[in-house]
DNA sequence: CGAGTAAGTGGACACTGTGTCCGCCTAGTA
DNA sequence: TACTAGGCGGACACAGTGTCCACTTACTCG
Protein backbone atom coordinates (compact mmCIF):
# COMPACT_ATOMS: atom_id res chain seq x y z
CA UNK A 1 0.00 0.00 0.00
CA UNK A 2 2.27 2.15 0.69
CA UNK A 3 5.53 1.36 -1.91
CA UNK A 4 3.71 4.03 -4.20
CA UNK A 5 5.51 6.36 -2.07
CA UNK A 6 8.85 7.52 -3.29
CA UNK A 7 9.86 9.51 -0.52
CA UNK A 8 12.75 8.61 1.73
CA UNK A 9 12.82 9.42 5.28
CA UNK A 10 15.29 11.19 7.13
CA UNK A 11 14.36 8.44 10.24
CA UNK A 12 15.84 5.92 7.86
CA UNK A 13 19.35 5.16 7.70
CA UNK A 14 21.21 7.46 4.82
CA UNK A 15 23.04 4.74 2.78
CA UNK A 16 24.28 0.91 2.75
CA UNK A 17 24.67 -0.80 6.18
CA UNK A 18 24.49 1.44 9.03
CA UNK A 19 26.84 0.06 12.43
CA UNK A 20 24.80 -1.24 15.08
CA UNK A 21 25.68 1.38 18.02
CA UNK A 22 24.89 4.00 15.11
CA UNK A 23 21.25 2.48 15.09
CA UNK A 24 20.72 2.29 18.51
CA UNK A 25 21.44 5.99 18.77
CA UNK A 26 19.52 6.89 16.09
CA UNK A 27 16.82 5.08 18.47
CA UNK A 28 17.53 6.55 21.00
CA UNK A 29 17.49 9.96 19.46
CA UNK A 30 14.08 9.82 17.85
CA UNK A 31 12.26 8.62 21.14
CA UNK A 32 13.78 11.28 23.27
CA UNK A 33 13.07 13.92 20.84
CA UNK A 34 9.38 12.44 20.08
CA UNK A 35 8.67 12.75 24.47
CA UNK A 36 10.52 16.19 25.13
CA UNK A 37 8.21 17.62 21.58
CA UNK A 38 4.94 16.20 23.04
CA UNK A 39 5.60 17.27 26.71
CA UNK A 40 7.65 20.66 26.58
CA UNK A 41 7.14 23.98 24.33
CA UNK A 42 8.79 23.14 21.20
CA UNK A 43 10.50 26.73 20.92
CA UNK A 44 12.94 25.61 24.17
CA UNK A 45 13.88 22.49 22.69
CA UNK A 46 17.20 22.50 21.68
CA UNK A 47 19.71 19.86 19.94
CA UNK A 48 21.42 20.51 23.70
CA UNK A 49 17.78 19.27 25.90
CA UNK A 50 17.75 16.12 22.56
CA UNK A 51 20.98 14.99 23.03
CA UNK A 52 20.64 15.09 27.30
CA UNK A 53 17.67 13.32 27.24
CA UNK A 54 18.93 10.71 24.31
CA UNK A 55 21.91 10.05 26.44
CA UNK A 56 24.35 10.82 23.53
CA UNK A 57 26.59 13.34 22.85
CA UNK A 58 25.69 16.70 20.77
CA UNK A 59 27.98 16.01 17.81
CA UNK A 60 26.06 12.84 17.51
CA UNK A 61 23.06 14.38 16.93
CA UNK A 62 24.86 17.09 14.82
CA UNK A 63 25.74 13.88 12.48
CA UNK A 64 22.28 13.88 11.01
CA UNK A 65 20.37 16.83 11.82
CA UNK A 66 21.37 19.75 11.48
CA UNK A 67 18.44 21.59 13.74
CA UNK A 68 15.69 20.44 16.22
CA UNK A 69 13.23 21.13 13.48
CA UNK A 70 14.87 18.26 11.01
CA UNK A 71 13.61 16.12 13.80
CA UNK A 72 10.14 17.09 14.04
CA UNK A 73 9.53 16.88 10.47
CA UNK A 74 11.67 13.17 10.32
CA UNK A 75 9.01 12.37 13.29
CA UNK A 76 6.12 13.95 11.23
CA UNK A 77 6.99 12.14 8.13
CA UNK A 78 6.60 8.94 9.52
CA UNK A 79 3.10 9.61 10.66
CA UNK A 80 2.15 11.43 7.56
CA UNK A 81 3.19 8.52 5.32
CA UNK A 82 -0.03 6.64 6.24
CA UNK A 83 -2.16 9.47 5.44
CA UNK A 84 -0.26 9.87 1.79
CA UNK A 85 -0.98 5.90 0.80
CA UNK A 86 -4.91 6.73 1.23
CA UNK A 87 -4.77 9.43 -0.55
CA UNK A 88 -3.19 8.17 -3.52
CA UNK A 89 -4.69 4.97 -3.36
CA UNK A 90 -7.05 4.77 -0.58
CA UNK A 91 -11.15 4.46 -0.59
CA UNK A 92 -13.03 7.46 -1.61
CA UNK A 93 -13.82 10.25 -0.62
CA UNK A 94 -10.14 10.60 0.56
CA UNK A 95 -8.52 8.10 -2.13
CA UNK A 96 -9.62 8.46 -5.91
CA UNK A 97 -13.03 8.26 -7.09
CA UNK A 98 -15.34 11.15 -5.57
CA UNK A 99 -15.54 14.40 -7.08
CA UNK A 100 -12.78 16.95 -6.08
CA UNK A 101 -15.28 18.89 -3.56
CA UNK A 102 -15.80 15.91 -1.54
CA UNK A 103 -12.33 14.93 -2.15
CA UNK A 104 -10.85 18.04 -0.63
CA UNK A 105 -13.17 18.06 1.96
CA UNK A 106 -11.99 14.59 3.20
CA UNK A 107 -8.33 15.68 3.06
CA UNK A 108 -9.31 18.93 5.58
CA UNK A 109 -11.07 16.70 7.84
CA UNK A 110 -7.97 14.18 7.79
CA UNK A 111 -5.60 16.68 7.91
CA UNK A 112 -6.92 18.26 10.87
CA UNK A 113 -6.84 15.16 12.97
CA UNK A 114 -3.59 14.51 11.91
CA UNK A 115 -2.32 18.00 13.13
CA UNK A 116 -4.57 17.05 16.44
CA UNK A 117 -2.74 14.09 17.37
CA UNK A 118 0.66 15.32 16.34
CA UNK A 119 0.49 19.15 17.37
CA UNK A 120 3.07 19.89 19.20
CA UNK A 121 5.87 17.99 16.64
CA UNK A 122 4.09 20.47 13.99
CA UNK A 123 4.93 23.37 15.74
CA UNK A 124 8.49 22.18 16.62
CA UNK A 125 9.03 21.47 12.84
CA UNK A 126 7.57 24.75 12.06
CA UNK A 127 10.51 26.72 13.28
CA UNK A 128 12.00 29.09 10.94
CA UNK A 129 9.01 28.64 8.98
CA UNK A 130 10.41 25.47 7.08
CA UNK A 131 7.38 24.00 7.00
CA UNK A 132 7.45 24.84 3.58
CA UNK A 133 10.48 23.05 2.43
CA UNK A 134 9.92 19.75 3.43
CA UNK A 135 9.12 17.33 1.32
CA UNK A 136 5.46 16.54 2.72
CA UNK A 137 4.04 20.31 1.93
CA UNK A 138 4.90 19.70 -1.85
CA UNK A 139 2.73 16.74 -1.11
CA UNK A 140 -0.35 18.20 -0.28
CA UNK A 141 0.57 20.81 -3.06
CA UNK A 142 0.26 18.47 -6.26
CA UNK A 143 -2.86 16.95 -4.32
CA UNK A 144 -4.60 19.36 -3.80
CA UNK A 145 -3.29 21.15 -6.98
CA UNK A 146 -4.96 18.01 -8.89
CA UNK A 147 -7.63 18.12 -7.23
CA UNK A 148 -8.64 21.82 -8.07
CA UNK A 149 -7.48 21.17 -11.96
CA UNK A 150 -10.31 18.48 -12.05
CA UNK A 151 -12.44 21.06 -10.63
CA UNK A 152 -11.59 23.06 -13.45
CA UNK A 153 -11.02 26.04 -11.25
CA UNK A 154 -9.05 29.26 -12.95
CA UNK A 155 -5.46 29.41 -11.91
CA UNK A 156 -4.87 26.39 -9.64
CA UNK A 157 -1.39 27.32 -8.80
CA UNK A 158 -2.01 30.56 -7.15
CA UNK A 159 -4.96 28.92 -5.38
CA UNK A 160 -3.41 25.86 -3.89
CA UNK A 161 -1.03 27.45 -1.13
CA UNK A 162 -4.24 29.52 -0.02
CA UNK A 163 -6.06 26.60 0.15
CA UNK A 164 -3.36 25.08 2.25
CA UNK A 165 -2.64 27.80 4.44
CA UNK A 166 -5.32 27.10 6.96
CA UNK A 167 -3.47 23.93 7.84
CA UNK A 168 -0.26 25.89 9.07
CA UNK A 169 0.07 24.16 12.50
CA UNK A 170 0.28 27.92 14.08
CA UNK A 171 -3.47 28.31 12.82
CA UNK A 172 -4.71 25.14 14.02
CA UNK A 173 -2.96 25.67 17.49
CA UNK A 174 -4.32 29.79 17.45
CA UNK A 175 -8.14 28.02 16.87
CA UNK A 176 -7.84 25.33 19.73
CA UNK A 177 -6.44 27.28 22.38
CA UNK A 178 -6.76 30.99 22.25
CA UNK A 179 -10.37 30.84 20.71
CA UNK A 180 -11.05 27.57 22.11
CA UNK A 181 -12.71 25.74 19.03
CA UNK A 182 -12.72 22.08 18.97
CA UNK A 183 -11.63 19.66 16.13
CA UNK A 184 -14.47 19.10 14.57
CA UNK A 185 -15.66 22.38 14.29
CA UNK A 186 -12.16 23.11 12.41
CA UNK A 187 -12.35 20.20 10.28
CA UNK A 188 -16.33 20.95 9.45
CA UNK A 189 -15.71 24.87 8.82
CA UNK A 190 -12.76 23.80 6.44
CA UNK A 191 -15.22 20.84 4.97
CA UNK A 192 -17.80 23.03 3.99
CA UNK A 193 -15.24 25.90 2.22
CA UNK A 194 -14.14 22.86 0.15
CA UNK A 195 -17.66 21.60 -0.84
CA UNK A 196 -19.07 25.72 -1.56
CA UNK A 197 -15.17 26.26 -3.72
CA UNK A 198 -15.43 23.06 -5.78
CA UNK A 199 -18.92 21.52 -5.70
CA UNK A 200 -20.61 19.17 -3.20
CA UNK B 1 -10.30 60.02 9.12
CA UNK B 2 -8.08 58.03 11.62
CA UNK B 3 -9.70 58.96 14.93
CA UNK B 4 -11.92 56.05 14.72
CA UNK B 5 -9.24 53.16 15.31
CA UNK B 6 -8.53 53.13 18.88
CA UNK B 7 -5.40 51.49 18.92
CA UNK B 8 -2.66 52.68 20.15
CA UNK B 9 0.92 52.27 19.13
CA UNK B 10 4.45 50.98 20.37
CA UNK B 11 5.83 53.47 18.23
CA UNK B 12 4.57 56.59 19.79
CA UNK B 13 5.38 57.41 23.88
CA UNK B 14 4.04 55.22 26.12
CA UNK B 15 3.02 57.65 28.51
CA UNK B 16 2.99 61.65 29.73
CA UNK B 17 5.90 63.79 28.24
CA UNK B 18 8.91 62.18 26.72
CA UNK B 19 12.13 63.96 27.10
CA UNK B 20 14.15 65.15 23.45
CA UNK B 21 16.61 62.26 23.74
CA UNK B 22 14.87 59.56 24.40
CA UNK B 23 12.36 61.24 21.49
CA UNK B 24 15.24 61.85 19.23
CA UNK B 25 16.45 58.14 20.28
CA UNK B 26 13.21 56.50 19.68
CA UNK B 27 13.22 58.16 15.76
CA UNK B 28 16.46 56.76 15.37
CA UNK B 29 16.19 53.04 16.15
CA UNK B 30 13.02 53.37 14.34
CA UNK B 31 14.47 54.59 11.57
CA UNK B 32 17.52 52.02 11.73
CA UNK B 33 15.13 48.97 12.03
CA UNK B 34 13.34 49.95 8.92
CA UNK B 35 16.48 50.18 7.27
CA UNK B 36 17.80 47.17 8.50
CA UNK B 37 14.54 45.04 7.86
CA UNK B 38 13.62 46.33 4.67
CA UNK B 39 17.78 45.43 3.15
CA UNK B 40 18.71 42.21 5.47
CA UNK B 41 17.66 38.52 5.95
CA UNK B 42 15.21 39.20 9.17
CA UNK B 43 16.01 36.19 10.69
CA UNK B 44 19.48 37.77 11.21
CA UNK B 45 18.38 40.95 13.08
CA UNK B 46 19.35 40.78 16.00
CA UNK B 47 19.19 43.60 19.11
CA UNK B 48 22.83 43.56 18.98
CA UNK B 49 22.62 44.71 15.22
CA UNK B 50 19.69 47.69 15.54
CA UNK B 51 21.03 48.95 18.18
CA UNK B 52 24.49 49.62 16.42
CA UNK B 53 22.99 50.91 13.24
CA UNK B 54 21.01 53.04 15.46
CA UNK B 55 24.13 54.21 17.55
CA UNK B 56 22.64 53.31 21.06
CA UNK B 57 23.39 50.93 23.42
CA UNK B 58 21.61 47.74 23.81
CA UNK B 59 20.29 48.49 27.08
CA UNK B 60 17.90 51.65 25.73
CA UNK B 61 16.09 49.06 23.18
CA UNK B 62 15.52 46.96 25.70
CA UNK B 63 13.75 49.97 27.74
CA UNK B 64 10.85 50.07 25.11
CA UNK B 65 10.71 46.78 22.66
CA UNK B 66 11.65 43.10 24.50
CA UNK B 67 13.00 41.67 21.17
CA UNK B 68 13.36 42.68 17.30
CA UNK B 69 9.52 41.41 16.24
CA UNK B 70 7.90 43.72 18.35
CA UNK B 71 10.06 46.48 16.90
CA UNK B 72 8.74 45.23 13.09
CA UNK B 73 5.09 45.10 14.52
CA UNK B 74 5.76 48.71 15.68
CA UNK B 75 6.60 49.36 12.19
CA UNK B 76 3.88 47.82 10.60
CA UNK B 77 1.57 49.39 12.54
CA UNK B 78 1.94 52.52 11.42
CA UNK B 79 1.15 51.52 7.58
CA UNK B 80 -1.20 48.67 8.79
CA UNK B 81 -3.49 52.33 9.69
CA UNK B 82 -4.22 53.65 7.03
CA UNK B 83 -6.19 50.36 5.31
CA UNK B 84 -7.41 50.04 8.99
CA UNK B 85 -8.85 53.53 8.39
CA UNK B 86 -10.33 52.45 4.49
CA UNK B 87 -11.94 49.74 5.96
CA UNK B 88 -14.32 51.22 8.35
CA UNK B 89 -14.64 54.71 6.68
CA UNK B 90 -13.62 54.56 3.14
CA UNK B 91 -15.29 54.19 0.17
CA UNK B 92 -16.63 51.18 -1.23
CA UNK B 93 -15.80 48.18 -1.88
CA UNK B 94 -13.13 48.45 1.33
CA UNK B 95 -15.04 50.55 3.02
CA UNK B 96 -18.92 49.80 4.11
CA UNK B 97 -21.86 49.52 1.69
CA UNK B 98 -20.93 46.69 -0.64
CA UNK B 99 -21.86 43.49 -0.69
CA UNK B 100 -19.76 41.36 1.87
CA UNK B 101 -18.03 39.15 -1.12
CA UNK B 102 -17.00 42.53 -2.83
CA UNK B 103 -15.53 43.97 0.40
CA UNK B 104 -13.60 40.73 1.27
CA UNK B 105 -12.24 40.69 -2.58
CA UNK B 106 -10.91 44.14 -2.08
CA UNK B 107 -9.83 43.63 1.68
CA UNK B 108 -7.95 40.77 0.46
CA UNK B 109 -6.50 42.50 -2.87
CA UNK B 110 -5.38 45.59 -0.33
CA UNK B 111 -3.40 43.37 2.27
CA UNK B 112 -1.56 41.63 -0.72
CA UNK B 113 -0.54 45.15 -2.11
CA UNK B 114 0.33 46.09 1.62
CA UNK B 115 2.48 42.70 1.87
CA UNK B 116 4.11 43.68 -1.47
CA UNK B 117 5.23 46.67 -0.57
CA UNK B 118 6.34 45.67 3.50
CA UNK B 119 7.06 41.94 2.69
CA UNK B 120 10.57 42.02 5.16
CA UNK B 121 9.05 43.70 8.26
CA UNK B 122 6.17 41.60 7.99
CA UNK B 123 8.67 38.38 8.11
CA UNK B 124 10.49 40.30 10.80
CA UNK B 125 7.43 40.30 12.84
CA UNK B 126 6.39 37.01 12.41
CA UNK B 127 9.62 35.55 13.84
CA UNK B 128 8.27 33.09 17.01
CA UNK B 129 4.82 32.82 14.82
CA UNK B 130 3.56 35.90 17.02
CA UNK B 131 1.66 37.40 14.19
CA UNK B 132 -1.77 36.44 15.50
CA UNK B 133 -0.89 38.37 18.76
CA UNK B 134 -0.66 41.94 17.30
CA UNK B 135 -3.56 43.73 17.46
CA UNK B 136 -4.02 44.14 13.60
CA UNK B 137 -4.67 40.56 13.42
CA UNK B 138 -7.35 41.27 15.68
CA UNK B 139 -8.76 43.91 14.08
CA UNK B 140 -8.50 41.91 10.56
CA UNK B 141 -10.00 39.02 12.24
CA UNK B 142 -12.80 41.47 13.69
CA UNK B 143 -13.55 42.80 10.34
CA UNK B 144 -13.73 39.70 7.84
CA UNK B 145 -15.99 37.75 10.73
CA UNK B 146 -18.47 41.01 10.43
CA UNK B 147 -18.39 40.32 6.78
CA UNK B 148 -19.05 36.52 7.12
CA UNK B 149 -21.78 37.22 9.40
CA UNK B 150 -23.45 39.92 7.08
CA UNK B 151 -23.37 37.19 4.17
CA UNK B 152 -25.04 34.43 6.58
CA UNK B 153 -22.32 32.07 6.46
CA UNK B 154 -22.63 29.30 8.96
CA UNK B 155 -19.85 29.12 11.68
CA UNK B 156 -17.86 32.38 11.04
CA UNK B 157 -15.73 31.89 14.08
CA UNK B 158 -14.48 28.38 12.59
CA UNK B 159 -13.95 30.04 9.10
CA UNK B 160 -12.46 33.35 9.83
CA UNK B 161 -9.09 32.50 10.67
CA UNK B 162 -9.09 29.89 7.76
CA UNK B 163 -9.22 32.96 5.68
CA UNK B 164 -7.27 34.85 6.85
CA UNK B 165 -4.13 32.31 6.70
CA UNK B 166 -3.86 32.89 3.18
CA UNK B 167 -1.95 36.31 4.44
CA UNK B 168 0.47 35.09 6.42
CA UNK B 169 3.40 36.64 5.46
CA UNK B 170 5.45 33.39 5.08
CA UNK B 171 2.68 32.05 2.76
CA UNK B 172 2.93 35.13 0.56
CA UNK B 173 7.12 35.29 0.78
CA UNK B 174 6.87 31.55 -0.77
CA UNK B 175 4.28 32.21 -3.59
CA UNK B 176 6.64 35.27 -5.20
CA UNK B 177 10.02 33.81 -4.17
CA UNK B 178 9.23 29.86 -4.51
CA UNK B 179 6.22 29.97 -7.02
CA UNK B 180 7.44 32.66 -8.90
CA UNK B 181 3.74 34.36 -8.70
CA UNK B 182 3.39 38.21 -9.40
CA UNK B 183 1.26 40.35 -6.63
CA UNK B 184 -1.43 40.24 -9.14
CA UNK B 185 -2.01 36.72 -9.65
CA UNK B 186 -2.06 36.22 -5.41
CA UNK B 187 -4.60 39.09 -5.21
CA UNK B 188 -6.46 37.71 -8.27
CA UNK B 189 -7.14 33.88 -6.76
CA UNK B 190 -8.25 35.16 -3.16
CA UNK B 191 -10.43 37.98 -4.90
CA UNK B 192 -12.49 34.75 -6.75
CA UNK B 193 -11.86 33.23 -3.90
CA UNK B 194 -13.95 35.59 -1.71
CA UNK B 195 -16.31 36.13 -4.52
CA UNK B 196 -16.84 32.53 -4.95
CA UNK B 197 -17.49 31.92 -1.02
CA UNK B 198 -19.61 34.93 -0.14
CA UNK B 199 -21.70 35.61 -3.65
CA UNK B 200 -19.80 38.52 -5.65
C1' DC C 1 19.89 81.35 36.63
C1' DG C 2 21.75 77.44 38.99
C1' DA C 3 21.16 73.32 41.75
C1' DG C 4 18.30 69.15 42.33
C1' DT C 5 16.25 65.10 40.55
C1' DA C 6 14.01 61.78 37.98
C1' DA C 7 14.40 59.72 33.74
C1' DG C 8 17.35 58.05 30.13
C1' DT C 9 21.55 55.81 28.64
C1' DG C 10 25.04 52.36 27.56
C1' DG C 11 29.07 49.50 28.87
C1' DA C 12 29.79 45.27 31.28
C1' DC C 13 28.53 40.76 32.97
C1' DA C 14 26.85 36.13 33.41
C1' DC C 15 24.42 32.83 30.89
C1' DT C 16 22.55 29.85 27.23
C1' DG C 17 22.73 27.67 22.88
C1' DT C 18 25.35 26.88 18.61
C1' DG C 19 28.35 24.48 15.43
C1' DT C 20 32.86 22.31 14.89
C1' DC C 21 37.04 19.93 15.83
C1' DC C 22 39.80 16.20 17.24
C1' DG C 23 41.31 12.48 20.14
C1' DC C 24 39.17 8.19 21.94
C1' DC C 25 36.49 4.11 21.49
C1' DT C 26 34.08 0.27 19.58
C1' DA C 27 31.79 -2.70 16.14
C1' DG C 28 32.72 -5.43 12.36
C1' DT C 29 36.38 -8.01 9.82
C1' DA C 30 40.19 -10.98 8.67
C1' DT D 1 43.28 -11.47 18.56
C1' DA D 2 44.67 -7.51 16.17
C1' DC D 3 43.39 -4.07 12.77
C1' DT D 4 40.77 -0.27 11.07
C1' DA D 5 37.04 2.54 9.46
C1' DG D 6 33.50 4.77 11.23
C1' DG D 7 30.95 6.50 15.12
C1' DC D 8 31.10 9.10 19.35
C1' DG D 9 31.23 12.89 22.63
C1' DG D 10 33.78 16.29 25.52
C1' DA D 11 35.74 20.73 24.85
C1' DC D 12 36.20 25.14 22.62
C1' DA D 13 35.27 29.57 20.55
C1' DC D 14 31.61 32.37 19.38
C1' DA D 15 27.18 34.93 19.03
C1' DG D 16 23.11 36.74 21.08
C1' DT D 17 20.41 37.50 25.21
C1' DG D 18 18.61 40.00 29.15
C1' DT D 19 19.86 42.59 33.29
C1' DC D 20 22.28 45.58 36.32
C1' DC D 21 24.25 49.80 37.83
C1' DA D 22 27.03 53.83 37.63
C1' DC D 23 27.06 57.86 34.72
C1' DT D 24 24.83 61.58 32.10
C1' DT D 25 21.37 64.78 30.73
C1' DA D 26 16.89 67.17 30.10
C1' DC D 27 13.55 69.37 32.58
C1' DT D 28 11.84 71.79 36.99
C1' DC D 29 11.53 74.64 40.85
C1' DG D 30 13.28 77.85 44.17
Amino acid sequence: MFKIVPMTTAASPPEGRERADAARNRARVLAAAERLFSTADPRTITMDRIAKEAGVGRATLYRRYPDPASIAVALLDEHERLLQGQLLAGAPPLGPGAPPGERLAAFYEAMVELLDRHLPLALGAETGNARMKTGAYGFWRVHVRSLLVAAEVADPDALVDALLAPLAPEVFRYQREERGLSTVEIGAALSRLARRLLGG
